[in-house]
DNA sequence: CTGAAAGCGCTTACAG
DNA sequence: CTGAAAGCGCTTACAG
């Protein structure tokens, strides 16, 4: 049959049955690697039944992420895995793709009031319980005055977290002083560059518990640049568990997101869901696991 | 005429138009975030022309590459932008694809011999001008005793970057040492584990150009475990300019492959091709220019 | 059981 | 210039 150069076409057939063989996946920052590793996961899984992904990527710009699900949805996709960009309104993506295809939105939570007969499903991290498992790691270690370090509040993630960290302390009954809540980009380098305000005052914390890996390695920068020795007098946590962690100096203790594991689970969710339009949305919240490593010492004697 | 939710079918228009909107993207490895910043710029380039990227991911195996590419066919792609497994052979590729989309070949050189009539347009770096330029910086700077670090031999960019390096120390005059050159997986964790196999005879190096910037990376924390210090008393180049490069301590010289925009070029091409598909195949090999940071001091003046 | 016809949602070439 | 018909490559429901 196909010895001749003939190749089956599935768009063909997919318009005569009305069914579609590929699924939209909108990334809102590729060059992260933890969306990165998401990604791959999410084509593995697509991949091994049959489907093609669509990749999209917004670069955290709400109005790309409106095109590019515009573009999106003229291929009926089965369905359209979102990960959205920071500031993307439920009416937004709602006008860009309607109620045509199922939507699982990832990692975080979309914006804006909700919007009658439009529903998605939703797999996040359970960044509270994961940062607060993290403060409690710190705790039992012995210290008491610990930051959070890095992130923006405005992102639904960074609250999360924060929240977690503060029931951790407030169950120790400890109270947290405002220069131990330090907001930075949530990057290595600004990581870096804000390192000296934990020390402003003369409460200085002892350890930080990081929004995130990134910033967690370029808060190890900052203290080594400081004088000080992460690991040795200095605690430190991140979030992820990117590849970097593990190699790190010291190595990074920290909360594992398994992106790549999420991935693969959010293909699964949305194929569920394209078989069964009708049965209650989910909303899934994944536990993150603390991976302990040498980048938390006890808390100084003294 | 859309306010009632109407979503214009592109599979159908296409279909009658015998045209295709869509680009395949195929990918060996999507966790390296020098593919993943490759895979943002194919995506950049081609949503702002109005094409899809399909997206496959083969993990570095030929067997799933041929699967993926086969799968992506079907849906009658534009053309086919592929970033190839290791040891995957045109023979392979071209009963895959048949003659049916023209394809650009990224980075590697596919294997085996050439198939009749089965032509294809290739992007690639210049891995030996850089690995050269490298080298003859570290010349330059003093060094005379410089190893090749990292890398499989077996991959064709890693030849590459050795001529290069053998190139200008030929030129210099200088006689490579058996153990200056040393082989690892191009990972941070295996070019850390190796790191001692440098100073394995009286002849050591006092600087190593790495075979990419992961390896380096690696090397460096290598060096500092055995009580070196990279950037003081080790100089180091690394190949790629991933984002890490920039913030490492030492920050790391390196050549400047700026994957995302071979992204975009590669959709350029590829789009180029698509509307010229008799004109002669092309070849094209990016010149990559060094980025001097810290990591690279003079040589020891003893 | 086999084979010709109708139809998915578009676009285009052709008739009125 | 407008409107109905044909056709892209498939699948399916129906006639023989």
């Amino acid at each position: 049959m196909q010895r001749q150069g003939y190749i089956y076409n599935r768009a063909a057939a997919n318009l005569r049955q009305r069914v579609s063989s590929t699924v939209a996946l909108v990334i809102n920052d590729l060059s992260n690697p933890f969306f990165a590793e998401f990604a791959a996961g999410v084509d593995e899984a697509l991949g091994a039944k049959g489907f093609v992904t669509l990749l999209g990527s917004s670069n955290e710009s709400p109005a790309r992420q409106r095109q590019v699900l515009g573009s999106m949805i003229e291929h009926h996709p089965a369905g359209i895995i979102l990960s959205p960009a920071e500031n993307s309104d439920i009416a937004d993506v709602e006008l860009a793709i309607g109620r045509h295809a199922p939507l699982l939105v990832f990692n975080r939570e979309l914006t804006g009031a909700p919007v009658a007969g439009f529903e998605y499903d939703f797999l996040g991290l359970d960044n509270r319980a994961g940062a607060r498992a993290a403060t409690a790691r710190l705790l039992a270690l012995g210290h008491r005055r610990i930051a959070f370090y890095g992130g923006h509040a405005s992102s639904s993630s960074c609250r999360e977290r924060r929240l977690g960290y503060l029931d951790a302390l407030a169950e120790a009954g400890i109270a947290v002083e405002p220069h131990w809540m330090i907001e930075t980009a949530p990057t290595r380098l600004e990581a870096n560059a804000h390192a000296a305000e934990l020390f402003a005052a003369d409460t200085a914390p002892t350890a930080a518990v990081c929004y995130n890996d990134a910033v967690a390695l370029g808060l190890m920068l900052g203290l080594a640049r400081l004088g000080r020795h992460p690991g040795v007098d200095f605690a430190i946590t991140g979030f992820d568990n990117i590849p970097e962690a593990a190699v790190g100096v010291p190595p990074l203790t920290t909360l594992n997101a398994d992106p790549r594991a999420r991935g693969r689970q959010a293909a699964e969710l949305l194929l569920q869901r394209a078989a069964a339009p009708s049965s209650p949305r989910q909303s899934i919240i994944v536990p993150v696991l603390l991976t302990e490593r040498e980048s938390t010492p006890h808390a100084p004697s003294a």
